[in-house]
RNA sequence: GGGUCGUUAACUCAGCUGGUAGAGUAUCUGCCUUUUAAGCAGAGAGUCGCGCGUUCGAGCCGCGCACGACCCA
């Protein structure tokens, strides 16, 4: 083991002469604690330097996180899942040996105490401890408890130690698993029915992005992590079921930034005999109550910049948008070449083959985007963009769907979806027949999706949330590798000195 | 992919004009039975991210690389 240091051989010089003296390191038979949080009401009736009368012995398990000690006695904080509480041992109850043994102890040991509560006179609940046990010696020394673990390359590598010392990650990621649970419940009482789809597909469809490939051995087949379900699930609408919600991962090979990770969670879900209008509305219900459920509050703070996400919100076209955000004369949006002009004096480039709608929608993620800090849902997109959207039945150029955006980003999507199935297959047909060698969009069609459309799928409106970026904003968490708990980062291996031996 | 910044003890950070490595916490030893970043005295701890170069001499200057952060595409 080259990479010890001393503070690591002190450690496990400790562990030795305890484990020497006939000390489990690593028992487990200290069984049922009771949770810290449980005891913590009880100092509230407690007088300062003052024993608990009548209430028994408590046991309680966890890690300790600082450590005073004394000649005779010593101070220490343990704490468990549900909070810190602190522990007194002293020579004088618990025996010249056991407290001989117990000055082995170190920050960062698991350990079970048992003994009574008492106040010290600075007024702190604390167990007075009549018996220990280790639970599990610590090797590696817990990170400085004042400045505490603040780089972040090793809060994301070693997520384990920053959820040890870092209680506002702990905060973070509880607040996440509330909030999808949140997301079911909200759905699961709308009728919508919770489902599965597969991620390895031998078609990747439902979105424009980058898949990864992988193989399939036994079959001698390639398969893509899904970019997205969308397919799956509109496949579910044929077969009957009429209300359906997925919340898992999908996978883009694409760059990662603090806003992309290749693997990130989304929520999709599909009414039938439903419209996108329906969706705005279901939208602005689902996260207002999340933000009110999560923070207390629909008015919150996202890296100090105010958000009301009080109902109701703003609704624009496009080219409203244009017009009213980003100050656009609307006479220009009437003209094909007008439009293409602006676009290209104010820097965008435009593929040979790209029409005025493509050109407002580089003009709107240039203008617009990033000044929609409340939320705000944009509709009438371009048909040119949404290969998957169902026209907009007075004005074919564009479709039935719309865009959320909240600080700027871009939240959830949404649309009316198209369900003829002709109509389908010739925008498939076209998307290839132009993709060039574009890796975003795959070379074969999906066959099989249009013999479903071609069997009658309900008319339905269906909407992807970014479940990352959501919890991003109701967490005020600047990148989305705090809101995940394993953000991918390259390997740590290589010529760094500093990260061998972080090993 | 481009630009800027960062990488020094386990953690948090200093380190001057290039002159041979520092602090606090942590660790170890001694004292200490109500502490709260406990205290007092002492000690040990470093491949200065990696490599090449310039120089009598490089943590510091130059080039390349790795990893990370931020901005841009």
């Amino acid at each position: 083991m080259d990479n010890e240091n001393n503070l690591i051989k002190a450690r496990r010089q400790k562990a030795g002469i305890l484990a020497e003296s006939g000390v489990n390191l690593f028992s487990n038979t200290f069984t049922s604690p009771q949770p810290i949080k449980d005891i913590l009401p009880r100092g509230e009736t407690l007088a300062p330097e003052s024993h608990e009368q009548d209430g028994g012995t408590y046991r309680v398990a966890g890690r300790i996180m600082s450590m005073r000690k004394f000649g005779k006695a010593a101070f220490f904080h343990i704490q468990d899942e549900s909070g810190r509480i602190q522990i007194y041992a002293r020579r004088d109850l618990l025996g010249d040996e056991t407290f001989a043994l117990f000055k082995k102890w170190d920050v960062g040991d698991i350990v079970g105490i048992e003994g009574k509560l008492f106040k010290t006179k600075t007024g702190e609940l604390s167990i007075e401890a009549a018996t220990l046990q280790m639970i599990t010696k610590s090797l590696r020394p817990l990170p400085e408890k004042f400045h505490g673990l603040t780089d972040v390359e090793t809060r994301y590598r070693q997520r384990y130690v920053d959820l040890v010392v870092n209680p506002e990650v702990r905060e973070t990621f509880r607040k996440r698993v509330e909030i999808i649970r949140l997301i079911r419940e909200f759905f699961t009482n709308r009728g919508f029915l919770e489902v599965e789809t597969p991620m390895m597909q031998p078609v990747p469809g439902g979105a424009t992005a980058k898949p990864f490939k992988t193989h399939h051995n036994a079959l001698d087949m390639d398969l893509f992590l899904r970019i997205a379900p969308e397919l799956y699930l509109k496949r579910l609408l044929v077969g009957g079921f009429e209300r359906v919600f997925e919340i898992n991962r999908n996978f883009r090979n694409e760059g990662l930034s603090t806003r992309h990770n290749p693997e990130f969670t989304m929520l999709e879900f599909y009414q039938a005999y439903a419209t996108y209008h329906d969706l705005m509305d279901l939208t602005e219900e689902l996260i207002s109550w999340l933000a009110y459920e999560v923070t207390g509050s629909m008015e919150i703070t996202y890296q100090e910049v105010a958000v009301d996400l009080s109902p109701p919100w703003q609704r624009y076209t496009m080219d409203e948008a244009l017009v009213h955000v980003a100050g656009i004369d609307p006479e220009i949006l009437k003209d094909e070449g007008r439009v293409k002009a602006l676009a290209e004096d104010r820097g965008i480039v435009l593929q040979p083959g790209a029409g005025i709608g493509k050109a407002k929608t580089e003009l709107f993620e240039l203008e617009v985007e990033e000044k929609l800090i409340n939320p705000t849902f944009i509709t009438s997109y371009p048909t040119e963009v949404s290969p998957l959207a169902r026209r907009n039945e007075d004005d074919p150029s564009v479709t039935d769907r719309f865009e959320l955006f909240v600080t700027g980003r871009e939240i959830a999507n949404a649309f009316s979806e198209l369900n003829d199935p002709v109509d389908q297959y010739e925008r498939f047909a076209r998307q290839i027949k132009d993709r060039g060698d574009d890796e975003e969009i795959h070379p074969e069609l999906d066959h099989d999706y249009i013999r479903a459309l071609e069997y009658g799928m309900p008319a339905a409106a269906g909407e992807g949330i970014g479940i990352d970026r959501l919890v991003m904003l109701l967490t005020d968490s600047p990148s989305i590798r705090d809101v995940i708990l394993f953000p991918h980062l390259k390997p740590e291996t290589g010529g760094g000195g500093k990260k061998k031996k972080k090993k």
